[in-house]
DNA sequence: TGTTAGCACTCCAGTATTGCGAGTGCTAAA
DNA sequence: TTTAGCACTCGCAATACTGGAGTGCTAACA
């Protein structure tokens, strides 16, 4: 059956103003946003139809409509007006990004923050490096006798430090010498390939008696491969999630999994760029069941990928989010290219 | 008038019931908890004194009575006998602590989330360094052309990094005149004499036409040092405040209080080491007056301080928590004492 | 004088009961 | 096909009722 313009509209009158008031929609409320061309018996044929059709749902009997997972869906992927933003609001956003701080950490970091707090939403943000992310250089820098700063500068830019302990005496010549042995087995090499194993094997081209020696060391540069590579996951506004009524039961829980790296990893997915809206139900996590969630995965040049992530309540505003969070994406996306282009 | 020994038995037993089960505590059960040597109807009269001296509060007219925050007070002071760890906790607890990081930084994280994990309580953690902290060491590494890793080496143990881009060709010459200078100015030097002004100042010896090309390098440089000086505060377990009923309605105030520097830095206090307690309403700030909070400072060395502070439900399990915050607090004070030593 | 049993009293929490209003579905007329 | 009218349903808020837990008070007891 194909729903002629007048259920079309219904149905997109009672999505925008469930959204708007929280409170299911009646008949005699639709008839006058409709301009009262319509009377409220007629608004309830059509209505019952609708439902009928499986677009609203009803809370009890006597209650206005609201709609359905499929009610929304359908005012996602063809009613749905987006409203875009205002040269000030796109103003203001570009001036809260630090614009002279090219470190990708911090630009991630910002951007969820400020998304959350123009969206009421909770934010995550992370970029996703492709295998192509290298090693770009390792520095050894003593800090004591006996401790040494060691720090990463991978090819997607990011850089990392970690203080390391050893049983020996740090001199010059050791750590010229591990330097120029780290940088030789590893710089240019990709982070990925750099596993336990891997660094195993060059340990033991070092001759045993260095082995244990350099173990730490050896460690230590895993973790910070590690670091660059699973791409740190910034989360924002987390708390925001407790203004609304139909989460706050679920809070824990959904605290917990946005908490989760993996819960995370499994909710932007690893396929498709662009805009994905999961609406209640049709989230693959059942812990959304009660909560929208907008995933965006935008380009970082040619070989990186970031992705953001809202999650709000199904009823969230999404004809304003949505442009917002594509706004984000794209100004985040071309300044981290920006950042990495330099970094080639 | 003093209190004999029957009253501070029964108002112990009182706050210890309470804080168990969470329901007022009537005379009844309080007469069993006796062992039985008083009948109900003494207790009552008991209650009622502890009752005119504020030591105990009355929901409403027919319920059990609930200990009055004077009563906590009492109890905490003079009645509580604290519950010290177990072997099996302690040794649990040191293997969370990874023992072969010697990085102040992931210490403190370490210590709140397991803190956090054993008490179902919210950690706040963090070290105040002392004026005494100072610049060991500032290192330049290039990254690309364009960009350059500033890294600062602190006397307190921290190490920070942060990229910057520049404007003029990075060749090794300028790398190592800015570095030389840099170190020369800078080093040693105590991280909160490094000013604004004192960059300013420093920058100028530079000669004018320098001061504009290594402007962002020394801006970074001052960003690093408020890093190295203020302190991380690491939080954790927030979440787990949701799970108190008396708190799940000022959640949020509490989670923007706890997120709040100054809010943390204010709970925490600049004056002795220790443990203190505040109970409900005992709190400075009013957000706090439904939670108890239990702060620890300890000493690290003879120059610098941290502190943790546990914050939980009016009715927790004191008895339990402080010695487990004591021993964390010893734990990490002696482990960043040794940190910091070896940086010496 | 301190302790205890007994008893009336209070108040909460849970459960019916009721009335109201919003909104519906259906029918019949326009 | 649309609309007015009307009976009906159901949630919600207000009200009343009840049982139980716990108290305070009084008078008797050791």
């Amino acid at each position: 059956m194909e729903l002629d313009s007048r259920k079309l509209r219904i149905l997109s009158a009672i999505v925008e103003t469930y959204i708007a008031t929280g409170e299911p929609v009646g008949s005699k409320l639709v008839a006058s946003l409709l301009g009262g061309e319509v009377s409220p018996a007629t608004v309830r044929n059509e209505m019952a139809v609708l439902f009928e059709l499986g677009l609203l749902e009803q809370p009890h009997t006597s209650a206005g409509r609201v709609p359905s997972h499929l009610g929304y869906r359908l005012y996602l992927d063809e009613l749905m007006r987006k409203k875009p933003l205002t040269p000030e609001e796109k103003q203001e956003i570009e001036a809260l990004f630090n614009l002279r701080n090219p470190d990708p950490d911090r630009l991630l970091e910002d951007a969820a923050r400020t998304l959350a707090e123009h969206t009421g939403c909770a934010v995550i943000s992370t970029a996703l490096t492709r295998q192509s992310a290298k090693v770009r250089k390792i520095e050894l820098i003593p800090a004591t006798s006996r401790t040494v700063v060691i720090l990463l500068i991978a090819s997607n830019g990011m850089v990392k430090n970690k203080v390391c302990r050893v049983d020996f005496l740090l001199t010059p010549k050791v750590v010229e010498f591990f330097q120029n042995f780290a940088n030789g087995h590893l710089a240019g090499r990709s982070i990925n390939e750099i596993t336990k194993k891997y660094l195993g094997s060059v340990a033991f081209t070092l001759g045993e008696e260095y082995v244990d020696i350099f173990a730490p060391l050896l460690s230590a540069i895993y973790d910070l491969c590690r670091e660059c590579s699973d791409g740190q996951i910034y989360r924002s506004g987390t708390s925001n999630l407790l203004e609304y009524e139909d989460l706050r039961r679920v809070a824990n829980q959904l605290f917990r999994v946005i908490n989760s790296r993996e819960a995370v990893m499994e909710l932007i997915g690893r396929d498709e760029d662009g805009i994905r809206v999961f609406v209640g139900q049709e989230n693959p996590n059942s812990v959304f069941a009660g909560s929208s969630v907008i995933v965006s995965r935008y380009r970082i040049g040619a070989d990186n990928t970031g992705a953001m992530g809202l999650i709000g309540p199904i009823r969230m505003d999404y004809a304003r989010l949505i442009p917002h969070l594509e706004y984000f994406s794209q100004t985040l996306g071309k300044l981290l290219e920006a950042t990495l282009d330099e970094q080639k």
